[in-house]
RNA sequence: GCCGCUGUGGCGGAAUUGGCAGACGCACUUGACUCAAAAUCAAGCGGGUAACACCGUGCCGGUUCGAGUCCGGCCAGCGGCACCA
């Protein structure tokens, strides 16, 4: 009788195995592979299921990749700045470095139940000063670049946090924190220049096996578009009016001129019976919040009583106010086509403005206009020496045209706007800058890198603008680096991403005081050859981080442009009903109970089982059943096996090697739910062989174990070494199947009338296909009785009969 | 509103280039073992029928010898963007 599974024992005996025994380790000769998770925030809830799923994703890659004979980088640290530390230490009074290190002891044990091969030497926190001397030297590097700068304008503030935000922290005009509606703050900004690499930001996602989603989504938010800049003589004024458009192939048909309230010459258009209204509409607009203005659908304006000259054919056209024109993007002013373009539609139907058609679709006007035609395609009318032209053709060639006559440029115009970089709380990154009254901003010498969070008295953010770190004096209060002159500090830190930004490439040499990451350690181990995380970072991390891996590219840090190769998106494990997981809804499943009670083999494969990994999945429970059955059933297979001691018979060498190419090619598609199911049927199989014979020859499951080490690593070393085997399984390097070896002699063909099956039948794999019909007609018999009027072979595939 | 993804048993989900729909697992039913239960093992498990037939992959149509898969048109759910001119 073979002895049971005893999980907890196994488990036990092999974690303290591997840590004397490491299976991963650089001979110098392997090639390198970097498989990354996306690093957490150790916040002091702990994990649950839903964090498993990915990390195991990633340990069962990077474990098949070691077996493969790679040398593997896979590392993990922590993202420990940022606002639910720095609330905790003002509800509690407890320094944020305190409860952060005790949240990143307790998370690791966590982390550390899952087995994964992590390396903990190369291990980074961003709250370490060792680590964020190198955040702050990549903003002196772009505040000497030109890079950083600050501004101010009014940005978004959450009320709630007390601080600003980016756009890309802006969801639906709410906080992508906290929920709290975003209101607009006049501040004074340290700003990130990523506007300068939204070409480079565009163009490199070309080269990346990403998912396609993901790319289009930075797409999108980079949002690049082609058109023209043209200017407008005002009426009886000496200064023009520029705007942009997509469309300059309908400028004939513009019949007004919409500017942003904020635009500069907003105030001085208005006439004196139109003062009073103009004066009113900019205030009214500035005091509308983002959410307001969103969710406002219907538009509303004021028209200036001043009129814009159309440089084409001197129309003269009224020139209006309202707000569903940006004032930061383009030129803040636009020509309104309401022919053609839905919102100046919707406009001119409100506002009674003529509308005029350039574009004629099918060759005529389209009467009683009800919605704007904005294909462009169609034949130009009403549009003087352009009349008869191809729309789509003149929208590629009037930007030319008009730059030509002199009346504009031709350019192009990006969403993605500056990274408002400054927050204006506590536990974040210094921004290492000096303000001097006699060299304005000088930034903090490189070599008194890092530049310390100090001690503060109240955590409390000001709500004032003010970072809490304005009230300590004696750190406010400095020395110019350049001219000694009384001086003082930039009080803001950076927003949580700046680490982020960058941490992985410092996790090759992490222990560096000389550089950000030494150039042969970059060169051998990087970039990242696979990310793993969840999708919710598109257009914050994922696109930050290609923005820094750029510019440290540009200064010569490192030698490559894009930091991650492949990335995989896990979906989320969420509760019942697809509701997500969270303390508040009390629906976290902890991973302690199931690792007590299954093992984490168990909960390994169970992670996988659940559902395809790019998908969401409602965890239940009870599911793990099956996979501890099937860790059982083969464990007690695989020692029957070893005391049978039988002979491989073809059957079963048939079998390895189907096995070793089925999980193979699964494996390579990331389909890793099926491959769960793989090693379960082909259990089945061998259990319904061994039924003949007692047992399954030592090769098929050795093969067996070999091929399931990544997914459940501790059952198959202890099953390897039982086998006879004193090297890890690990160092096996992965079965290769022999296709020769598969091939069936005989092989199951279904028979069909009319494309419905009838019958199946066992054929020769090589029969020809007059054998082959013969053979299908024989097996249908009396249920062929009309008059065959086609008959098909698929080879190995399909025998059909067609009748009538 | 625009863009993208997804619709398959009671449930999670399988199905190379179009070729036996429902693999694998959960739940459930029955049987064996047991005083009994749990565990384990065996059998069954889309609808329908006594058994066939027949009907079944969101809906309608098309292509094809043959469609879950391809094409056209709808419907529903999820996600992204949200006045970017």
């Amino acid at each position: 009788m073979a002895a049971p599974y005893n999980h907890r024992a196994i488990e036990t005996k092999w974690r303290k195995h591997w840590e004397e025994h490491p299976v991963n380790v650089d001979d110098g000769k392997k090639p390198k592979y970097y498989c990354l998770d996306m690093f957490p925030y150790p916040s002091g809830n702990g994990i649950h299921v839903g964090h498993w799923r990915g990390y195991v994703l990633s340990d069962v890659w990077s474990r098949y990749k070691l077996m493969q004979g790679y040398y593997l980088i896979h590392p993990m640290g922590w993202d420990a700045f940022g606002l639910p530390a720095e609330n905790y230490a003002i509800k509690m009074g407890i320094h944020p470095a305190i409860s952060t290190a005790e949240n990143v002891r307790h998370f690791k044990e966590q982390i550390n139940q899952i087995a994964a091969i992590y390396d903990w030497d190369r291990e980074v926190n961003t709250t370490d000063p060792e680590f964020y001397k190198w955040t702050q030297w990549i903003f002196v590097k772009m505040f000497k670049e030109g890079l950083a700068y600050e501004k101010e304008f009014p940005i978004n503030w959450c009320p709630s946090c007390k601080t600003g935000l980016a756009n890309e922290e802006v969801v639906n005009g709410c906080c992508e924190r906290c929920g709290a509606p975003v209101t607009k703050k006049n501040l004074r900004q340290w700003m990130l220049r990523i506007t300068k690499y939204a070409d480079r930001l565009l163009s490199g996602l070309d080269g990346l096996d990403w998912p396609e989603k993901v790319k289009k989504m930075q797409t999108d938010w980079i949002g690049k578009s082609y058109g023209a800049e043209v200017d407008f003589a005002i009426d009886g004024r000496d200064e023009k009016i520029t705007v942009y458009t997509t469309r300059p192939d309908t400028l004939y048909g513009a019949t007004f001129m919409v500017l942003a309230p904020e635009h500069e010459l907003a105030a001085s258009l208005a006439t004196p019976e139109t003062k009073e209204a103009v004066d009113k509409y900019i205030l009214d607009s500035s005091m509308r919040s983002n959410v307001d203005r969103m969710q406002d659908k219907e538009k509303t304006g004021v028209f200036t009583g001043s009129y814009a000259i159309n440089p084409l054919n001197n129309a003269k056209i009224p020139i209006w106010l309202s707000d569903y024109v940006l004032a930061d993007y383009g030129t803040g002013a636009i020509m309104c086509v309401p022919a053609h373009d839905d919102r100046d539609f919707e406009f001119a139907k409100k506002f009674n403005i003529p509308i005029i058609q350039v574009i004629a679709k099918d060759g005529k006007e389209i009467e009683n206009m009800t919605e704007a035609y904005t294909d462009a395609s169609g034949t130009m009318i009403n549009s003087g020496e352009w009349n008869g032209m191809e729309s789509a053709v003149l929208k590629k060639e009037a930007p030319h045209m008009i730059e030509k006559r002199g009346l504009g440029h031709a350019t192009v115009n990006y969403k993605l706007r500056d990274w408002v970089f400054s927050r204006q709380r506590y536990w974040g990154e210094p921004i290492p800058i000096i303000h001097c009254p006699h060299c304005g901003n000088v930034p903090v010498p490189e070599e008194e890198l890092p530049l310390r969070l100090p001690e503060v008295e109240s955590y409390e953010p000001t709500g004032t603008g003010e970072s809490p770190l304005a009230a300590i004096d004696e750190w406010v209060n400095c020395k110019c680096p350049v001219c000694g002159a009384d001086a003082k500090r930039e009080t803001n830190t950076m927003p949580q991403w700046a680490g982020s930004s960058w941490y992985f490439l410092r996790y090759v040499d992490n222990k560096n005081d000389k550089e950000l990451v030494s150039k042969e350690k970059a060169d051998k181990y990087l970039p990242v050859d696979m990310y793993i995380g969840g999708v919710e970072h598109a257009v914050l991390h994922l696109l930050y981080s290609r923005f820094y891996t750029k510019f440290l590219y540009d200064i010569g840090a490192i030698d490559f442009d894009e930091p991650f190769q492949k990335l995989f998106n896990q979906g989320m494990i969420t509760g019942k009903n697809g509701i997500k997981m969270s303390k508040s809804k009390g629906n976290v499943v902890s991973p302690d109970d199931l690792v007590r009670d299954y093992g984490c083999d168990s909960l390994r494969m169970y992670e996988l089982f659940v559902g395809p990994p790019e998908l969401d999945a409602e965890w239940d429970d009870r599911g793990i059943d099956g996979v501890y059955r099937f860790l059982n059933r083969f464990w007690k297979l695989a020692l029957d096996s070893r005391e049978a001691k039988v002979a491989e018979n073809k059957e079963m060498v048939k079998l390895r090697h189907k096995l070793a190419y089925d999980i193979t090619q699964r494996l390579e598609n990331f389909s890793l739910n099926t491959v769960i199911s793989g090693f379960m049927e082909y259990n089945n199989r061998m259990i319904e062989l061994a039924r003949k014979t007692g047992g399954i020859d030592q090769e098929t499951v050795e093969c067996f174990i070999r091929l399931l080490a990544p997914f459940a690593p501790h059952i198959s070393e202890e099953l390897w070494e039982l086998y006879g085997h004193s090297e890890s399984v690990f160092s096996t390097g992965w079965p290769q199947a022999d296709e020769e070896a598969m091939k069936d002699d005989e092989i199951e063909i279904p028979v069909q009338i009319n494309g419905k099956t009838k019958a199946v039948i066992m054929v020769p794999a090589d029969i020809s296909k007059e054998d082959a019909i013969a053979r299908g007609r024989e097996a249908l018999g009396g249920k062929l009785n009309g008059t065959v009027v086609k008959e098909i072979y698929v080879p190995k595939k399909i025998v059909n009969i067609v009748q009538k």
